[in-house]
DNA sequence: GAGCACTGC
């Protein structure tokens, strides 16, 4: 694949300055235009040909009599807007029944109202309303496939409900992601005028906002796939659509299956299956050729352009590209889109550095950074207006590929690759690799230039590449990660068959399979697979089974209130502790707090959430401490939520805090398949299936050694490494898996050869 | 003595 060349040092630019940009520019700028002027490839052809594609289907099929005029001013934004939801959230509450509203509301409101009912004509899925209606009046699954900007999910669920669906039972639309369930609620609830949380609601983690009167009721896709474990015939609902198909999210895979399932003995479900991209067909086929419904988008153009040969560092070409529309380009932002906050940071240091050396002889380039992990007020930057005669540049991970959107960027410059994560099934290691993206991710990527004007997309690879090398959709998530969760969630559906489960894109047995085994040995499923009582209470937590499993044993021990906070911790991963390039001294000492007498990961994360607990969960606590404030609330989310589940599988909440060894022995119950054992050398042996792994240097045992550990995961960076270690007595393990371990896993055969000063903590 | 794409329950 490609190769990556060292980077060119900022300070090789210092003495030439201005002079040898300018001729790199001119360089840049030719790579494009050989390209744009050649006849012999038309650089838009490829949008072009896909947009006819769009619009010719939906025009043969319907007619195009009726469309309306395309409205220069659209441009109704569904995700991630959290400023719009606030704002939507206090429009709302002009409609509120409040107690006195006055004349000069009412007819505020009534205006507002009449506007938003106009503004719903106008949507490109108004047309086609009527035929939609008797589509879905004739058939019983409906695969609809339509753009950004169709309308589709604010407007589907509305016809539907005005047709009367809604007196059978609530309309349920799941969503990828919170933020879109609640800011298309809110939306919606406007539009028809009602409170957000009577008549149309949303339902995400954490935050039920719906009552008894709901009847299009807006969720994740997760916490519809959480709703069948209560209601296996999703029997209050007349209709699913299951919205953003195309993102094939593990939840909307497995979501797939069940309804699809269900459809068969309820007849009077109806079902949608909405997609944004081509690939409808694969859709319909899994659906038992369902019709399809193609509903054209509305946005502006873009451009496509590739360069003309590979590049062979795309940061550096990257960062050529974005200079060299700055200075040859009309007004509009920048959004380079990168693999990682490394990669960014990189990016932003070359940027500032090179601009510096342009003087007033460039405008203003403001550079914004943006990924997940960066602090959230630091992230508010790339929303903040771009003052007259300047531009901006957004550096961002794939978060802004579906999460976020950024008005104002017009150019999009592609390099082509984004991190994935992937699962060995054989190994159970972790890893996340830099690889290519999909056809359909590019197109994702174009796209973001074109949501508010006409827009360029400068792709770093070539044409050539484009359509022989990249994949035409990513690899679904189901088919990269581990299915141990997924494998609970279906067996406590009563589905026992998961090898022959209706999967769209059936994962390689070797995971399914793992995960059976995983779930055989935690108790959780007997010798002919059925879910034990175990089993079903592990079930009730939506965390991995071994996280649960550690949760139900701690019962047994008498040290719930630890273990849950101890799961909560660990279930989100790896950004608790922030360490700033500047400050790594300060941030690893903050951390060794937490380590204290060699307790071991697990109890150092216990009393980092016990600690902030402590301050009445000070956001200044946290600073001091180099904790991610973000992570810490999360945490707390999870805990209060795990704390109420506890009750629900009738275990009481107590606490041992002065026994750390009891605390250990349940996470253990849970663990004790991740078990190693120390080598000559300074590495581990993992003992069930024995292959060479190290202590992570983040751990506080990895200068500790101890002879025994149980470790939380697997991930394969460098080289292999544990994450999140304990220290472990090998009878434990006897004791606590007899079923699993015999005296001969765990006899100590190397006590004498123990290097000195090494050994147990 | 390393490295943290992105969601979701």
């Amino acid at each position: 694949m490609r190769l990556r060349i060292p980077l060119r040092m900022p300070d090789a630019y210092d003495e030439e300055g201005g002079v040898n940009q300018e001729k790199r520019f001119s360089v840049a700028v030719q790579r494009y235009r050989d390209l744009s002027a050649g006849d012999k490839m038309n650089p838009f052809a490829e949008q072009e040909a896909w947009e006819d594609h769009q619009i010719g289907k939906a025009t043969l099929k319907f007619g195009s009599k009726n469309k309306k005029q395309i409205s220069d001013e659209y441009q109704f934004v569904f995700e991630d807007q959290i400023d719009f939801i606030k704002a939507s959230v206090m429009d709302g509450d002009e409609f509120d029944d409040d107690g006195q509203p006055s004349a000069l509301l009412e007819s505020k409101a009534k205006t507002a109202l009449e506007k938003l009912q106009d503004d719903r004509k106008t949507l490109p899925i108004y047309t086609y309303r009527d035929q939609l209606l008797e589509a879905v009046e004739n058939h019983q699954v409906l695969v609809i496939v339509g753009e950004t900007g169709s309308g589709k999910t604010t407007q589907i669920p509305q016809y539907l409900h005005e047709a009367g669906y809604t007196k059978r039972g609530k309309i349920g639309c799941t969503q990828p992601r919170r933020v879109a369930a609640m800011s298309v609620a809110a939306r919606v609830s406007q539009e028809i005028g009602v409170k957000l949380g009577h008549e149309v609601g949303y339902s995400i983690r954490f935050e039920d906002c719906t009552s008894e009167k709901t009847v299009l009721k807006y969720m994740t896709d997760g916490m519809l796939l959480r709703e069948f474990l209560g209601e296996p015939d999703l029997a209050s609902y007349s209709v699913v659509m299951v919205d953003e198909a195309h993102e094939r999210t593990l939840s909307t895979d497995i979501l797939f299956g069940l309804v699809k399932d269900i459809a068969r003995f309820r007849p009077d479900l109806k079902l949608l299956i909405s997609s944004a991209t081509l690939d409808a067909e694969k859709f319909s086929d899994y659906f038992d050729s369902a019709p399809i419904f193609k509903i054209p988008g509305r946005r502006y153009p873009v451009e496509i352009h590739y360069t003309k040969a590979p590049e062979a560092d795309y940061l550096d070409a990257a960062i050529v590209t974005a200079l060299q529309i700055h200075v040859t380009q009309p007004p509009g932002d920048i959004l380079v889109f990168l693999t990682g906050q490394e990669e960014i940071e990189t990016a932003e240091e070359i940027l500032k550095h090179r601009t510096r050396g342009l003087g007033t002889k460039i405008a203003e380039l403001i550079i914004c950074p943006i990924y997940a992990n960066l602090p959230t007020e630091l992230q508010a930057k790339i929303f903040e207006a771009t003052p007259d005669g300047a531009r901006k540049v957004v550096l961002a991970t794939n978060i802004a590929e579906t999460s976020l959107t950024i008005d104002g960027i017009k150019y999009v410059i592609d390099p082509g690759f984004c991190k994935m994560k992937s699962y060995n099934p054989r190994t159970g290691m972790e890893s996340l690799l830099v690889t290519p993206i999909s056809k359909a991710s590019a197109m994702q990527r174009a796209g973001r230039s074109g949501r508010t004007g006409p827009g360029k997309c400068f792709r770093l690879y070539t044409a050539y590449n484009y359509y022989n090398d990249l994949d035409d959709n990513t690899v679904p998530e189901v088919q990269r990660t581990n299915l141990a969760n997924v494998v609970l969630t279906l067996k406590s559906l009563g589905i026992h068959d998961l090898l022959h489960f209706d999967f769209m894109d059936p994962p390689p047995s070797e995971a399914l399979l793992k995960a059976l085994e995983l779930l055989f040995a935690l108790s959780a499923l007997n010798k002919v697979g059925e879910l034990t009582k175990v089993g079903r209470r592990m079930a009730e937590f939506p965390l991995d089974p071994m996280l649960s499993k550690m949760i139900v044993a701690s019962d047994k021990y008498k040290c719930s209130d630890e273990v849950i906070s101890i799961a909560a911790m660990l279930s989100i991963g790896n950004s608790i502790f922030y360490r700033p390039k500047d400050k790594q001294v300060h941030a690893d000492n903050a951390r060794l707090n937490f380590h204290t007498g060699n307790v071991g990961d697990h109890i150092a994360l216990l009393k980092v959430y016990n600690s902030w607990k402590e301050t009445n969960f000070s956001t200044q606590w946290c600073y001091e401490n180099y904790i991610q404030v973000r992570s810490m609330k999360r945490a707390r989310d999870i805990r209060d939520q795990l704390e109420g589940l506890l009750e629900r599988v009738e275990i009481e909440l107590v606490s041992n805090l002065s026994d750390y060894e009891t605390i250990k022995k349940a996470i253990t119950s849970g663990f004790f398949p991740h078990s190693a054992k120390l080598q000559k050398n300074g590495s581990y042996r993992t003992v069930k299936h024995p292959q060479t792994v190290h202590i992570h240097p983040s751990s506080g045992l990895s200068q500790v050694l101890p002879r025994w550990v149980i470790y939380h995961e697997l991930v394969l960076t460098t080289k292999e490494y544990m994450r999140q270690v304990t220290e472990l007595k090998p009878e434990w393990l006897v004791e606590i898996a007899p079923h699993y371990y015999q005296m001969k896993d765990v006899e100590d055969s190397m006590s004498k050869k123990m290097p000195r000063g090494e050994g147990r903590a």
